[in-house]
DNA sequence: GTCTATATCCAGATAGAC
DNA sequence: GTCTATCTGGATATAGAC
């Protein structure tokens, strides 16, 4: 294939992508019609339908690359030194969402699809599994600096990480859609907790 | 109104939730059309457009009786003896969601709507709301037991509800959709948490 | 590669007989 | 109150000219 040809490929995905991601952040996933995006791109219909099989994989495509983009501030944490604090790592991922998507009622429509588009559940599980990763690198290191030993801090932070997902998750989703949500005490509770305290059994 | 007309019309409204509640479970919210509900409740397009203005209503009305049910699961919790575990708490309300809606994935679709709802973000948000007075109720007692004086139980309780909230609703999200979700797993580890530990300075 | 125009489908909601 | 039949709108995706 001609070099060309890729590159204006590559660009063409990446214009309709970010047009996408526009209408998305502005009418949500099912409020967005192709039309809109179509019109949002500056292009036609048949040049979207080129480039993206259907909806469902535009959509998955720019899912995927917002997600990307936020484990990516999550990467090389347990190297700073000093380490940071658990809710401030908590904190980047979470504001980092917000500010990227304008709100996080679109993130809590993606999980919402994913409940129901394999295609798309397959992204968000991926990017689940990489959250996992990172978060248990960092904690490793922040137990190993509380005093546990290497296997101890390997063990616990792996135990603990589903709870830490889920805590960021609980953080987005009643951002979206809980009345009166408070992001500061969220996190401030969030900091009660010790998560060193106790070492596991 | 005549006594027979408004029995009448709550059963009718009582049969047609049922039959939608089926449907939702099978397929999901989206994933369900009006006709399916009309085939499932053995009516009619007409007789269920008579009893909901339309499908939004009929989605808040099953929603809202479903999550009122598992509040009650949590009434009354704080003056039993022995106290359960916060633990036991959390876990008593997110396997009583699972097994009435058959999974969790509904749930979240619920969320993803309410994304983009009112009418039905109210719903949950009220749900929202209740749920914290329910825990915050709990948990103070939890910490009373645990030597905080009664302001200072109230306080903390009053703080960290949100989080505790959030940490079911990571469960439910979790049990949706991520890859290899260890529901026990995920329990234990919030075990491992000390929601009592150092006192809010 | 890109555009315009449109096929095709199916949803939610309604009208009017009974 | 309930049914059948249908309207209407809007969505995705495609066909075919350029």
């Amino acid at each position: 294939m001609p070099k060309v040809s890729d590159d204006h490929r590559a660009e063409r995905r990446r214009q309709i992508a970010a047009a996408a991601l526009r209408c998305f952040a502005r009418k949500g996933f099912e409020g967005t019609s192709m039309a809109d995006i179509i019109a949002e791109s500056g292009l036609s219909a048949g040049a979207i339908y080129l480039h993206y099989a259907n909806k469902h994989e535009l959509i998955a495509h720019v899912v995927g690359d917002v997600l990307r983009g936020r484990g990516r501030d999550l990467e090389g944490l347990s190297e700073l030194d000093p380490l940071p604090h658990p809710v401030q790592v908590m904190r980047t991922f979470v504001t980092g969402i917000t500010s990227e998507l304008g709100g996080t009622a679109m993130m809590v429509q993606v999980w919402g699809l994913a409940a129901r588009e394999p295609e798309l559940a397959l992204v968000i599980g991926e990017f689940i599994g990489d959250l996992r990763s990172l978060y248990a690198s960092y904690f490793r290191a922040w137990f190993v600096q509380a005093g546990l030993t290497d296997a101890a801090a390997g063990a616990r932070a792996d135990a603990i990480v589903p709870v830490v997902v889920g805590i960021c998750q609980g953080y987005l989703l009643q951002s979206a859609i809980a009345p009166a949500f408070d992001a500061e005490q969220y996190l401030a509770a969030v900091e009660l907790l010790d998560f060193a305290a106790a070492p596991a059994s």
